[in-house]
DNA sequence: AATCATTTTGATAACGATTATCATTATTTT
DNA sequence: AAAATAATGATAATCGTTATCAAAATGATT
């Protein structure tokens, strides 16, 4: 479960951690910079890849093709607007208690996994029926 | 619900109803011009993304920014390879019965939902335990 | 310590799905 | 018919991600 680490894996997972919140790659490199830490951004790219292939980490892929980088034990359900893409952070787990993917579970190997409810936030239900 | 539909609109609905999975962008484009019913492709992801606003299809977005259209209708619930993105159609939606998101439904408008299980598919498991 | 092999890194080019641009064509309204 | 509006398609631009490749760092071997 847990392979040896390198340097820049170290320094993005201490910064997950001291974060709490999930983080783009690109905000990653910018952040990292800031506390003179730089990484170059084909290093974080990488780092993050083997970070997700141990289920150390999680990615969470936003339609635009951006995608966002957390630790795994972090919760993952959101309700995400289909029109101006925001997601806010649902609380409970409808699923976590139950015996989720209970047959596929013994020989697919899960690490995490993402209930996302896509629909239109308040603002944007508005907007659209005002402007079509 | 049902706002109107444009030709393009209607021809890519028609083309998801007789297909019945999960298709990309730009194997709709290829699909249409097989049929000779040809369109260009900005069109088709205008289409797309005004058939998404009003809830009839549903989008899902691999870790590799490409994105799957399905009506909306359809089931959503997958098992994902970290390793080679491949993904698993699940039958059973551990959700569905119970009022799911109880409390955010009043005010944000829920279309429908992902449920995305991740991790390694067997052959991903050794595939990684070996090269290791 | 010096040499060699392996791993890690970073600058940059390449990639590819998506989006923006804009002129043309179709459709609707007056 | 004329004007206004909407829809379309070819193409350029965008941008997050991946591949490339040479340099630097690390570890092993003599
Ligand atoms: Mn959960
Ligand atoms: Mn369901
Ligand atoms: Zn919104
Ligand atoms: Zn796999």
């Amino acid at each position: 479960m847990s392979a040896p680490k390198t340097d820049s894996q170290q320094q993005i997972l201490a910064l997950l951690k001291q974060l709490n919140r999930e983080i783009s790659a690109q905000e990653l490199y910018v952040e990292l910079r800031r506390r003179s830490q730089s990484l170059g951004l084909a290093t974080i790219y990488r780092a993050l890849k083997a970070l997700k292939l141990e289920g150390t980490i999680q990615t969470r892929t936003l339609s635009n093709g951006e995608s966002f980088y957390s630790l795994a034990e972090a919760e993952q359900h959101y309700l995400t607007c289909l029109n101006c893409g925001k997601s806010i952070l649902l609380e409970n787990c409808p699923i976590c208690q139950e015996s989720a993917a209970s047959r596929e579970q013994e020989h697919f190997k899960i690490y995490y996994h993402i209930l996302d409810f896509f629909g239109l936030c308040p603002s944007c239900q508005h907007q659209i029926h005002v402007e079509s």
